[in-house]
DNA sequence: CGCCAGGTTGATTTCGCTCAAGCAATGTGG
DNA sequence: CCACATTGCTTGAGCGAAATCAACCTGGCG
């Protein structure tokens, strides 16, 4: 990798840190003197950050790209568990928790990730208490979601998850188009799409072309307009 | 409520909290000087804890007896979350991500609590980092816990998930009868069985029914024989 | 061009839900 | 102490949503 291609991706680390709801707590001093600890590594599509099992040497931040966390199921077909892309942090529940790695990251596209070992992020929790109160919250929130999805999947139809689904890519990666429409440029193609709900992907394709049937969304591949879809939420009670 | 009976409270109420994994980090000065603090509560069957969609005023320690977390279903037929007992805090979620109670909290039978405000909890736990640290670790395992029961819930039979649930069960309930033997007296009846699956109760009794055919089990009411259950978790990796 | 990954579509099967009835245990009021 | 309601559990019959199996289509690319 040549000198100043790390030096973009090392201004643009500091940056990530600095704009992350967790990192962010640290003092831009802190942030500076970390760089030295981080190690910048590059992945290729399809190419593993950890794998389940694996015992976990320290936490990952997204620098550039995407990465999936998948867990493998007990007859095949792993299920996508979240996407994590510039700015999150992967890794830090097996490290707090104390376990090995429960799901694999996978590099979506290309992707950088500044690899963090865990006795610097311990040390710097226990220095810095704010920055263990930052990753409670964290913590706490995407214990929140991850109950919000177990609840989803036992509760919902498919047709309903899928088009949550589509309302949460929405929020992540849409622009909106116009008077309550939307355009989003999916990050997933089908069989993840359906990875993500732990469905076949040949239910993920029906539903989504009776949606464009009945006039709800325009698909060109991977890109999807939401033109009027059905709400699903209506219960959650977010503060 | 009689003097005497809060007395015996109150000390059961020190001890607990020097168990539980959370609060045990405190030192017992710190245990003795919460009581006062601490707002001993009853609840019969049924009553609840706090609803969804309350704001959470603070964290309840269960004393006595079982409360379950409830979430309501969109079309119905609410799912059960998870199962607290003596020890374990409830509300300490919505707390730390600043959200409000997103589960219900009702009491399994008669029950009591220990209340603990918002106020108190924080002060606690800024004062206090190895607290902080403690719920850190304690969100990350209920995280892995969650994405668990996520990835069971997609990708496996109701079979296996019933079996995998009478493991659970057995590990927290059960007392060994044998050479892989085991007896459970089951805390929830068949109805909250399938609650915390997000199945029919119908689908749960069959197939216990044919669990018991099978030579797998006997069954007496609530109180289940494990003889000879086939395992399911052996893709649990745990540390 | 031919290959291959991604996507769609159709036919069939199956698992779990729904609806419905019946039974056992427990409790309650007369 | 019995009549009867209530609650929990089981069982059966039929249905429906999603999985499964199997083609087939499309576009990108070596």
């Amino acid at each position: 990798m040549c000198p100043r291609r790390r030096a973009i991706k090392s201004e643009r680390v500091a940056h990530l840190l600095g704009d992350s709801p967790e990192w962010k707590v640290l003092a831009h001093s802190d942030i500076k003197s970390l760089k030295s600890a981080l190690v910048v590594r590059s992945y290729i599509k399809g190419e593993f950050v950890f794998r389940e099992g694996d015992s976990c040497s320290g936490v990952h931040v997204v620098i550039d790209g995407l990465v999936v966390l998948r867990k493998a199921g007990p007859h095949g077909e792993p299920t996508i568990l979240r996407l994590a892309g510039p700015g999150n942090t992967l890794g830090y529940r097996p490290l707090l928790a104390g376990q090995n790695h429960r799901a694999s990251a996978e590099a979506l596209g290309d992707a950088t990730t500044a690899f963090l070992a865990r006795d610097k992020v311990i040390s710097l929790i226990t220095d810095n208490p704010s920055l263990g109160l930052a990753f409670l919250r964290k913590a706490a929130r995407d214990l929140g979601d991850a109950e919000d999805r177990f609840h989803h999947a036992v509760s919902l139809t498919v047709r309903e998850r899928v088009i949550n689904l589509l309302h949460v890519l929405r929020d992540e990666y849409g622009r909106p188009t116009g008077e309550n429409a939307w355009e989003v440029e999916l990050p997933l193609i089908r069989k993840d799409l359906a990875a993500m709900l732990g469905v076949r992907r040949e239910s993920v394709a029906r539903i989504l072309q009776d949606l464009r049937n009945e006039g709800c969304i325009r698909m060109r591949g991977r890109l999807i307009e939401l033109l009027r879809l059905p709400e699903i939420d209506h219960l959650d009670v977010r503060h």
